[in-house]
Formats: C-alpha cells, structure tokens, sequence
RNA sequence: GCGUCUGUAGCUCAGCAGGAUAGAGCAACGGCCUUCUAAGCCGUAGGCCCUGGGUUCGAAUCCCCGCAGACGCGCCA
C-alpha cells in the first residue's frame, strides 16, 4: 500500500489539484506526534486563496473516511495524516518476511548493463588507505545495482603504464633479485623503486635508462615485457589477499596497458570531427565554449596521454559491453579530467558520453600531511585491517570466550568496520586517518550494527518458535515499535536512492537507524513474553524482519552479518 | 589569478528536490546487568547552521558579495 499515492489521490480530486503536484508536496515530518504524512497547504493557499488554515480544515473533512488511517488533524496550516498502525505493521512486516533476501529488490535494471571501474591499483604499489573509498565505494555500488537488477561489470583499471615502469627495471636490474621480490612482493618494490629516485637525484643520466627501458615494454622486446608481467604478477598476487579479506571482486583486471593499442581510433575520429587543432606542437580539443582549459590528446612528441587513454577504454567499453552507464569511482581531484573527456566524447558526437559518470570522493590524508609512499607516511591498507583483526579478536576473547568460529567472526567486525566507517559519510568529505578513529568500535559503527543483528537472531532462536501461525499485531501497538517498523518500510527507497546518488552512505547511515531504534525497542519491550503466543509471534516477526533488513542493508555496503558475536 | 568542492555542537558527521522546536555518534559527566547478547540502553551538558545581503508566507537548505580550507588549472596518471 503506498499512503502517499492515496492520499494524493484523494486530495487532488477534493480540490481539483494535478495529482503530481499534490503527491510532490506531501512530506514526512521530522516527529512522530506530527503524524507518518504531512501536507504543508501554504502553497495551496494561492492557487485556492484562501488561508492555509482553512484549506487544511477543509481537507480534513473530505478526507474523513480515508482508508488505511486512524486519525487527520489540521494543524496551524499543515494537515497531518497518521496511519493505521496495526495494517501497517502488518503489511510491512509480512512483506519483508515473505521477501526474506530480496526485500527491497528490484527488477528496474533488468536488461541493462552497469560498467564499474573501481580501485584501479597501481602496478609495484601496495594498497593503502587511500584506495579504501574506491575499492569499497565501487564494492559496494556494484552490490546494489545488481540488488536492483543491473548487470555489473567490475573493472580494476591497473595503473601499469608509464616511465615508472622503466625506472622499476632499471632499479631491479641494478640491485633487485628475483628471491627477495618473490618474498616481499611489493614491499620489495617499493624499495627498489624509492632506492632509484634516491639514486637519481645523484646520476641524473639514470632516466634515459628508465625511459629506454619503457620503450622496450612499449615495443614488446621479450625481456623487458617478462619483467613487466611478473611485476604485475607479483602486485596482484598481494593486492587479491587484500581484496578477498574485503570480499571485493573483479570481473576484470583490464589496465591502461590494455588500451595501448586502442589509441588511434580515437586519434582518427577527434581528426575527422575537426576537434583536433596543433596547439604548442600538442593535438588539443579546445573547450573555451565550456569554460575548461583545453584537452591534451597527444603530447608534442605524439605520445598519447591520460585522457586519451581513458577515451579509448569508453570506446572499448561500450563496444564490448553496451553498457547502459559506466561510473569511474575516482577521487575528486580529477574532477576537471572527467568532465573534459566526457565533453569530448559528447563533441565528437558519441550521444552515450552522457551514461559515463564520475562516482568522486574526498582525500585521504594523514595527520602530518597526504599521504605519501616515498616519503614513508602512509597506512597500508594491509596493516590497518590486520589491526582492527586483532582488537576484534581481543574483544571477543574478553567478551565472548565461549564463542564458536572466533576467527571468522573477528574477520567480519574487524574488516566491516574499517568497511563501515569509510562508507558512513558522504562520498565528497575528506578524511584524515587516525588511528583512534579506525578502530573505534563504539556508537555509529559496524560492530554496533552486527551486535544488534547478532541480539535480534539470539532472541529469534531462544523463542523456539515458528514465524508460521496466527499473529496478533496489536502487539507492536507502540511507538517504539512504528519508528522501528516505519524505518525498515523505509528501506527500498534508501536503496534506490543510493543508486541513483552513488551514495553507498545512505544505505549505512539506514542500517545504524535501524540498529538504534531496534535497541531502543529491545530495551524497553519484552520480545518473548507472558502475554499470549499469537503477541510473541508479532514481537518475533518484527525481530526477524530487523534481522532481515539489517543483514541485507549491510551486505549491499559489503559487510557481513554474524549470528553470533 | 581563474575554476570546482567543502564550511552545522569541543571532535567526526546527518539534515533528500525550501516547511513545524536543527539531529546522531565520539569525547565529558550521572544512572541501568538475579529476566531475551551491557560491543547495549537512559539521562545531563554542549548550536549567531562561517559572515553579510537577497528571494519567499517560511531559508541550515535556493541566489549574490565576501571569509576560511581542500583540490584542480597544457604535454604525469
């Protein structure tokens, strides 16, 4: 049953209003006493002229009899409509239970297909808590537009393109091995690649090396590309721990590289769009029309370049997958890159530019400064998820000793919370890393939102009873019960909100709501109870739809849900 | 200098496309475990919503001038 919907119904019929417009104006008040819906009639107060108050009045005199709720008041110009809260707990409640995992999904992208590109690691670097918003922003939008029925495609565009590479053969050729690469991975080659820019600072003619060295990958020459691969090689193999302890996938490991090839294309159709001019001995777009410094697409050595590169990977993209958007879950910082490209794309007359779309987040810096692998300040992703492990595991072995499958259970809140917190506010804030504040277990967190999923499936098994059978809702004639029910009806649309914002945030931000106002319930109502077994089975219905609603909520951001803990 | 974004409690942040007395968490202080998980709950305290204009019946929210910070602005990605 949609209430809005209705009421909109009713009223533009009663004053001869456009049902859209009425059902735009319908809100939610902020309190509880003010009703579930609320109809402002200032705005009516033109259209009709007459007082709001009086419109109000009015209204709640056709709309006496509504069906679906208990009670209309017109207050000092607004009119308050209160729902019937035994239909609609009912209706809620049976609704998620009988939807069980696929309440609050839909079939809205069926047919149509979402290109992620998302984490997007560099090849000899390791994870660190910068690449935490993309990995799990990118996770986690996936997660949701599949809930929404969208096919996903998930790519992690390698950064494994650049004289970068030919400074890494260059440092491992004059002091790497190949033993001590294969033991410490990339830690090694962060080494080898800090040694070689202390080293050029001293032996300046150790560029051309490294530039000669790149040429060669660019070429194919064997040697140089076997390098190459078992540099990537050896990154992924390290970074795909990190991933599979986050539960985050790829359906692709397509990176810049890739793309090398794909070039001219792009080259050709900017050329025949008349969009290129020489510019400084540069190939530019000029966007002066758009207010945008011009678009670089080959350098004055006819080197190609970054955006040159990204438009090819669109182009190969919406070949390959035809797709119906494709989201680029990158920092805002290449805000200006995005929206040149994406324009390009639109001048050289590609109509689909407008399905790209770039997902931006907020800097990660540390507290003396960003963060910076050369310079030694940075938090690697690895260690701080190795440490939120183990506090979690100190929790438990203090709180719950007795606990089966420990480890698994410390791996869920120790991982979700680091999750949790770099999903729990809007994407576009920066962050500065603290210690102190990434493993803070306590309030607005993963672990609290767990633990209330954890106490809701306690009371569920120690009831020992079936969800099946005769249920008497007057049970959860309460406030706290409606907030509680009035959030998890709220559920569905927070997620198609998320996916149309791009704001996992939203999704977390629900479950912590619904986590409050459950615990808020479990304190001051018995769930099992004396009373009668048709009340306790209301009691438990609401207890499992909690459960329900939460486990979903959290899974669709990537966190998962213990039953213990 | 120009552009984009951000500015709400001591700290970290919600506040959807304007609506009723601006909400959470952390930190602080005071309570609550012989009853379903105290990783919890309740209470106290804490606000010129950056400043100033404008639009509106009504502005934290929309528009403009500032201020502060972050980021970006031609051959890196």
């Amino acid at each position: 049953m949609d209430y809005k919907k209705i009421i909109a119904q009713k009223i533009s019929q009663a004053k001869d209003l456009g049902l859209d417009e009425v059902f735009e104006m319908i809100e939610v008040p902020q309190k509880s006493e003010m009703g579930d819906f609320a109809l402002p009639c200032f705005k009516l107060s033109r259209t009709l002229r007459k007082a709001p108050n009086q419109i109000a009045d009015e209204l709640k005199e056709t709309l006496i009899d509504l069906d679906g709720f208990s009670k209309i008041e017109s207050v000092s110009g607004y009119l308050n409509f209160f729902v019937d809260k035994q239909s609609f707990s009912k209706q809620t409640l049976s609704e998620i239970i009988k939807n069980g995992e696929q309440y609050g999904a839909s079939d809205e992208g069926a047919g149509k297909t979402i290109c992620l590109d998302y984490s997007s690691v560099n090849v000899a670097k390791p994870l660190h808590m910068g690449h935490l918003s993309t990995t799990v922003i990118g996770n986690s939008l996936r997660k949701i537009y599949s809930f929404l029925g969208y096919k996903c495609v998930g790519i992690n565009h390698l950064g494994d393109y650049g004289t970068q590479f030919g400074t890494l053969i260059v440092a491992y050729e004059k002091w790497g091995n190949k033993d001590t690469v294969e033991k410490d991975g990339i830690a090694e080659l962060t080494r080898l690649y800090i040694k070689y820019h202390d080293e050029e600072e001293k032996h300046p003619e150790l560029a051309d090396e490294a530039r000669t060295w790149f040429k060669k990958i660019e070429d194919k020459d064997p040697q140089a590309l076997d390098l190459f691969n078992w540099f990537q090689e050896i990154t992924l193999k390290e970074v795909n721990q990190t991933y599979d302890l986050l539960g985050v996938k790829f359906d692709y490991y397509t990176g810049e590289s890739f793309y090398t090839d794909k070039m001219q294309p792009v080259v050709d159709k900017l050329t025949e769009c008349g969009l290129l001019v020489e510019d400084q001995g540069a190939q530019v777009v000029r966007l002066d029309d758009y207010d945008m410094p011009p678009c670089i697409i080959l350098r004055k050595d006819g080197a190609s370049l970054y955006a040159t590169r990204d438009m090819a990977a669109a182009l190969y993209r919406k070949k390959t997958f035809d797709f119906h958007k494709c989201l680029y879950v990158t920092a805002y910082q290449q805000d200006l890159h995005f929206r040149q490209f994406f324009k390009v794309l639109e001048l050289a007359d590609y109509n689909w530019s407008k399905d790209l779309v770039h997902v931006n987040y907020g800097m990660v810096s540390m507290e003396d400064g960003s963060m910076s692998t050369r310079q030694g300040r940075v938090a690697l992703l690895k260690d701080v998820l190795e440490k939120a492990l183990e506090k979690a595991s100190d929790i438990i072995n203090e709180k719950s000793p007795e606990l089966e499958d420990k480890e698994a259970v410390a791996r869920m809140v120790g991982v979700g919370s680091i999750v949790f917190s770099a999903l729990k506010n809007n994407r576009i804030k920066d962050i500065t890393f603290s210690w102190d504040n990434a493993l803070n277990f306590d309030g607005e967190t993963a672990p609290y939102v767990q633990y209330t999923h954890a106490r809701a499936t306690s009371v569920i098994e120690k009831s020992g009873m079936s969800l099946e059978g005769e249920v008497d809702y007057s049970a959860l004639e309460n406030e706290d019960a409606t907030a509680l029910i009035t959030a998890l009806s709220a559920f569905k649309e927070i997620v198609q909100s998320a996916a149309r914002r791009y704001e996992p945030s939203m999704i977390t931000r629900h479950v912590v709501e619904i986590a409050q106002k459950f615990n808020k319930y479990y304190f001051d109502h018995r769930i099992i109870d004396t009373d009668s077994e048709e009340k306790n089975r209301a009691r438990l219905i609401l207890a499992a739809a909690t459960k329900q609603v939460i486990k979903t909520g959290l899974e669709l951001i990537g966190v998962e849900s213990p039953n213990k803990m």
